[in-house]
DNA sequence: CCGAATCCGTGACGATACTG
DNA sequence: CAGTATCGTCACGGATTCGG
C-alpha cells in the first residue's frame, strides 16, 4: 500500500526528469548558490553569476519561478528594484546544489590532471 | 598561507566551471547513477537511461572518461563488448548527483503544483 | 549484432537595441 | 534598473548509417 508513486527519473516519460532537467543545469547551480545568500536584486545576481547573459538569466530565474524554487519580488520604485529570493522548496535544493560546485573546485585540479594525460594518448 | 587556490566556479574563467558544467547536466546525472550500481555496458546503459540516443550518450561518457570519471573497457569478443564503470573519483560523484535524482523524485508534486499555479496566472 | 560516426534540425546562448 | 525583442551563432540532441 504504497501512497507515493513511484516516480523515476530514469523513465523517460517520468514528470520527475522535467525537474531533474532544470535543476541539473550549470546556471540553475549558480545561481541557486548565490541566491542561497539571501535576497539578491537581478542586477547583483548578473554580477555574481559572471559571463550569463541577461536574457538566459531572465529566463533561467522565470522557470525557477514557474517550478516554485524562487520567489520574485517587485518595489515600485524608481529606479525599480527586482529582487529574487530562494522559496522554502528553492531551499531545499541549496545543500545538494552548492555540493556540486564544491565538488567542481574541490576537483578540479584531478579534472584537469586526466583531461591533459587523456588529451596525450589521442 | 593557504595551498589551495581559490577555485571559485561563479568566476568566468576559472577552470571549475568547465567541470561543474559537465557534472550539472541531466544526462551526466542519470549516467552516473546508474553507473554506482556498478560496471555496465553500452547497451545496457542505453536501456537504462530510457530515452538517451546512443549519439549524446557516447558523447557524454567520451566526456565523462576525459574528465577521468569514468573507465571504459573493450572487451575483444564477439558480439563486442564495452563495460563503463566509475571510477574512484566518479564515485565521490555519485552521492551528490543521486541526491539531485532524488530531489527531482520526491519534490516533483509540489513542483507540478507550483507549475499548474503558475500558468494560471499568465 | 553492438558501438560509434555522420548528417542535419532544433534549441540554447550571447550581443545588441529598445521600452516601461 | 529590469526586463523585452530580435537576430546570429553554435552546440546539443535525434535519426540514420557505418564499421568491426
Amino acid at each position: 500500500m504504497s501512497y507515493e508513486p513511484d516516480w523515476n527519473v530514469l523513465t523517460a516519460t517520468c514528470p520527475s526528469r522535467t525537474s531533474l532537467a532544470r535543476i541539473a543545469n550549470k546556471w540553475t547551480a549558480m545561481i541557486v548558490i548565490v541566491l542561497g545568500r539571501g535576497p539578491t536584486r537581478f542586477r547583483d545576481l548578473k554580477g555574481a553569476v559572471e559571463g550569463i547573459s541577461g536574457k538566459v538569466l531572465t529566463e533561467t530565474l522565470r522557470d525557477l519561478e514557474r517550478d516554485g524554487l524562487v520567489n520574485r519580488s517587485v518595489y515600485a520604485e524608481v529606479p525599480p528594484r527586482v529582487e529574487y529570493e530562494l522559496s522554502d522548496l528553492g531551499r531545499t535544493l541549496h545543500a545538494p546544489l552548492s555540493a556540486l560546485g564544491q565538488w567542481a573546485e574541490a576537483h578540479i585540479t584531478e579534472v584537469l590532471d586526466a583531461r591533459e594525460q587523456y588529451d596525450q594518448l589521442r
